[in-house]
Parts: structure tokens; sequence; C-alpha cells
DNA sequence: CGGACCAAATTGGTCTGACCACAGTGGTCT
DNA sequence: AGACCACTGTGGTCAGACCAATTTGGTCCG
């Protein structure tokens, strides 16, 4: 990793953790350069990042530190990394948006209507419950299908924030795998019917499918939360009994 | 504006445009200091702002552009920068993913059922309806309730990519400002059901109304696009003819 | 002729040290 | 107390240089 991005990421840990508080001056470029043992050209790249993902405010007399909640959608994948686990509202406020998002994407892609595109989808949904996959297996089989759908849609910007928001979540989930895993047998039964909504170009019940699906993929992560926690309460005690 | 801020505009610009296809490499950062007289250290910063926006992808060896599939969200600003007037379809696009997340925010807002919250939702929608305002009064209040109506929902994904989106999106319409306003009538008579929905706690119905509102307000936007088509014709009409 | 290999040119990453315009600060003067 | 001003610190920019890694082009070998 080059310099530039260590002292982006430090700072940006830095300043999502509290340790500046909003409104605050940061250090000077000069006296970062001194405290990370950098040259100042690195810190002034490393700060233009900060700028970029809208966690600092930096103009002339001085650099301050902006409010999460007016920073850019980036700061998400930042804010899941604090912590040895990602925040559980957090995940679940992007679990909501996500399911948000795919039903914009269905509603677009029956409003145009093109049958061929519902019939590709109709393929990606088989494999769901028609082959014994294993959790792994099924995952990548949903993903790719909630990727054709987003495709689908042909929304740009439908896509772009998808992408974005998953390309943070996917990673910082990465520590609570093994834990928590989806109902492959609801799934299967929903999979199903999503297939003949998609054959009768039925949208409501479509929309309905999609929301029971999601469901299902909250009350995982949810489980996966609550058993990490069951865990390591016991490998504490563990510790604490030895 | 700064010198590097003129470079990254410039350089974001002709990437969008096709200037350079993606893949491509762009040229060096020596190359571009010289082509934008500006020292090499200004063009570093300008290429960490395109790395950052995801148009470029900058390596040891050299920088290549990014499909915009693959983009920030915060490229759509400059998507719609580009041109006189912002690209229609793109625009709806983006009215579509707004309606998608206001949907999002009225489900997280009823979820947890705080009545205060929606008590203060109603109060922001009596203007709407029973006041007297013109166009630019009542869409300031518009855009209160729905901002109001985002905080509500708590879900901080939500707030962000509906705050980045906004503040793409509003700026780029200036030039289309005057044309095509929203059927305040049938605005006005919406507000009420919508009040009252409120009231009631009624889910489904606040959610159909919301729909309702902004379908009217995209086609407020579809009517602006075709005046301002008229209104160019038109005036190059008299150009030739004089 | 094709592919492996090597060396030179090029590129991004970093560094040193310097100057400018402007915001922030504190002191001075009215 | 308030207006004014000089000074300090800050970000913005510049020049020139070195390093490590990639890219590139040519050479040599099979």
């Amino acid at each position: 990793m080059s310099k530039h991005e260590e002292i982006a990421d430090s700072l940006t840990h830095d300043i999502l953790v509290g340790q500046y508080r909003t409104g605050e001056r940061l250090p000077s470029e000069r006296d970062l350069a001194v405290r990370f043992d950098a040259n100042r050209g690195a810190v002034r790249e490393a700060m233009k990042k900060l700028e970029q993902l809208g966690v600092a405010d930096i103009q002339p007399g001085g650099a301050r530190v902006v409010p999460v909640e007016e920073a850019s959608l980036d700061v998400i994948g930042h804010l899941l990394a604090v912590g040895e686990v990602p925040d559980s509202k957090l995940v679940d406020q992007i679990l909501e948006v996500i399911a948000g998002l795919i039903q914009t994407a269905i509603l677009s892609t029956f409003r145009r209507g093109n049958a061929a595109q519902l019939e590709e989808l109709r393929l990606l949904t088989r494999p769901l419950y028609l082959e014994e996959l294993d959790h792994d297996a099924h995952m990548l089989a949903r993903v790719s299908l909630m990727q054709a759908l987003l495709a689908a849609s042909e929304n740009l910007a439908v896509q772009l924030i998808a992408k974005s928001l998953l390309l943070q979540f996917v990673p910082s989930m990465a520590t609570l795998e093994g834990y928590g895993q989806i109902d492959l047998n609801a799934h299967r039964r929903l999979s199903e019917q999503l297939d003949a909504a998609f054959g009768n170009r039925d949208l409501d019940e479509t929309r309905r499918i999609f929301t029971a699906l999601m469901d299902l993929n909250r009350d995982a992560v949810k489980r996966a939360f609550h058993e990490y926690e069951l865990a390591k309460t016991q490998t504490i005690q563990e510790v604490v009994a030895s």
C-alpha cells in the first residue's frame, strides 16, 4: 500500500471514530507530514482523498472535519470497517436500501417490458430451486440474479449505487462468514414463485416475492450477528475459566 | 477555482465525453503537466480526484480509463453537466431512484412507528394544500417535506445517497428553470390525502400517494425538457429568418 | 518465424526546499 | 471598546531530483 493511502486511511479512521470533532480543525499538512514521516505532497494527496470522501473540507487557512451525514456514499465502507465487526444497525439499513433499489430495478424493468430480459432472469431463478446447491454456491447464484436484475433495469443511477454499496458491504461481512445462513428451503419456495411471476409478467407479485426474499436475507444477517456475539462471549468465558 | 480542480474537471469531462476510450491509457502525469501548464504535483492531485471519482484507475506504469458503470455515484453530477442541457433519460432514471429511496424511507419510518415524527411530517404537508403558494415557494415546501421524511427514516445510507443525488441533480437543472411546472392542483389533492394517510398510520396508502406525487414530478420534468426543446428550435428559426 | 529474454525508456511514488496569496491571530492605535 | 494593521501559519503551486516498478522495444535463441 502506498504512503498516501496509509495516511488517508489512518486519518479517515481517526475522523470516523471521533478523534476529531466535526468542525474542528485538522492538523496542518506540515504537521501531518512529520507525524506520518512523509512528504507534504503525499499528505496533500491523502487530504484530496479525504475531501473527495466528504469527511474533510479543506480550504486555505485550514482543513475542517465534516459531519458524516454530509459525506459521500463511499464512507459507508470505512464506517463498516471501524471496529472488529460492522455495526449491525448500519448493516440492516444498507440491506433496507438494497431491497429498495431492487424494487426500483424491478419497476424499471417491467416498465420497459423487454420479454427477452425477463426470460433471462427466469433462467437465473432456475438453479435456485431446481439444483441442490450448498450455501456458497447458492449465494453466488443469488448474487448473479441480483446483478442481472440491476443490469436489466438499464438505470445507471441504480447500478452505480448498488455496485458501490455492495462493493463496500461484502468485504466488511467477511468476519461474519460462516455465521447465520439463509433458510434455503424457504428460499426455494419463493424462487419457484418468482420464476412464475416473471413468466406471468406480474409486477406486483414479483415485488412481493422479492420483498420476502430480502426479508430472508435480513433474517440471516440478524442471526449471523447474534451467533457471532454468542461465540464471542463463549470464548471469553473459556478464557476466564482457564 | 484552484488549478488542480481545473485539471480534474477538464480531464473528467474529456473522459466522460469519450475522448479516451475505456481501458485506454491516459497521458503521463508529466505530459499532462506541460499540457495544462502546471506542476506535476497539481496534476497528481487532479488524478487522485479522478481515481476517487472512479473514472480512472491509476497504477505504476500508467493510468487507465474505467467504464462509467464502475465509477462512483459522484460521477452523476459530471454526467449531467456534459452538454448544454442534462440528458433527459438520466434525469428520469435519477427521479426513479429518488422515488424508490423515498419509498424506503417511508417504510423505515413506519416500521419504527414514532408517532411524534409522523405528526411533524403531517405539519409539513399542511402548507402544500392549505396555503396559496407560488411555484417557487411550493417547491421549497416540497423539498422540506422530502428532507424531513429522509431524516425521519434514520437510515444513514438512504440519507447519504439522497443527499448526494440531490446535490448533483439540483444545480444541473438550473438551465431548465422556468420550464415545465408541476400541476399544483393535483398536488394539493394528493397532499391532503397524504396528511390523512399519515394521520391514519396507513403505510400502503402513504406509499401509493408518494408514488403519485413523484409521478407528478416526473411529468413536470418531462414537460420541462419538451418546452425547452420547443423554445430552442423557435429561437433557431428566428435566427435563421433574420 | 515465434517465443523467451534482457536492457533501456517511461511511469507513478516520493522527496527536498522554496515562493505566493490569503485566512487567522494578536497587538496597537484611535 | 472598536477599528486597524502587521505577522504568523496555512493551503496552493512550483522546480528539480531520485527510486522502484512497469512498459517497451530489440535481441537472441530455438
